[in-house]
DNA sequence: AACTCGGGGCA
DNA sequence: TGCCCAGAGTT
């Protein structure tokens, strides 16, 4: 596909921001993540995970100081219940370890599709496309899908491309969605793929 | 499909 | 001040 081959080139180190290779940390990391830049999740557990590496370490931490340690995170309260219950959930159910597969990762609270699949492709190497608001947007806008819903644009982007290219699609989008395909003004006049672009058609 | 959960950065 | 941020859960 053209549009991934010019933006292969264009951002050649696009990857996650959120870079954990460790599953345990990158779905912490990933549950904050929520509707918070990735910037503050970096400051955030750059200091929760000196401290605490493992569901027992934050099952002894408990809510309430667990809480403070991710307040400027934003919806702190939910984001550490979860965090707690899905620790509870993998020492119970998985022998402590993060599984690998999507139905068990979305049984957790706090993890949802794009959590799900971010975690299993960016932690355990199995192609997956996280549709997150960037991913969405930018999709729509190249004429890469017209789905509705997360899960029906990450179906068109997964028949769209080969399986080896899934993992590395999600970090493209994001990054040419947060360089230029902005939602509110988009850089058009500076994108590398306008040409092959439905919106930029569109408007020009 | 619409709504709520929210602190913090930035214009 | 107002808008926005690598979403998820509930109704």
């Amino acid at each position: 596909m053209k549009i991934f081959d010019i933006l292969k080139k264009t951002y050649p180190d696009a990857r996650t921001a959120l870079n954990f290779s460790n599953p345990f940390e990158l779905l912490i990391a990933t549950i904050l993540s929520a509707q918070c830049t990735d910037k503050r999740v970096n400051e955030v557990t750059r200091e929760l995970f000196k401290w605490y590496r493992t569901p027992e370490d934050y099952l002894k931490l408990g809510q309430e100081e667990l809480e403070k340690q991710i307040r400027s995170c934003g919806f702190y309260h939910n984001k550490a219940k979860n965090i707690l219950e899905t620790c509870r959930i993998l020492v119970k159910e998985f022998g402590g370890k993060v599984p690998s597969n999507i139905d068990d990762l979305m049984k957790l609270p706090g993890v949802g599709r794009k959590t799900a699949n971010v975690v299993m492709s960016n932690a355990f190497g199995i192609p997956a496309i996280g549709v997150d608001t960037h991913v969405f947007r930018v999709s729509h806008r190249l004429g890469l899908s017209d789905g509705k819903t997360p899960e029906r644009v990450e179906e068109d982007l997964m028949a769209l491309l080969p399986v080896e290219m899934w993992s590395l699609s999600h970090h493209l989008l994001i990054y040419h969605g947060r360089n230029i395909c902005h939602s509110r003004k988009p850089q058009c006049d500076r994108c590398p793929v306008n040409s092959l672009c439905r919106y930029f058609l569109t408007i020009s």
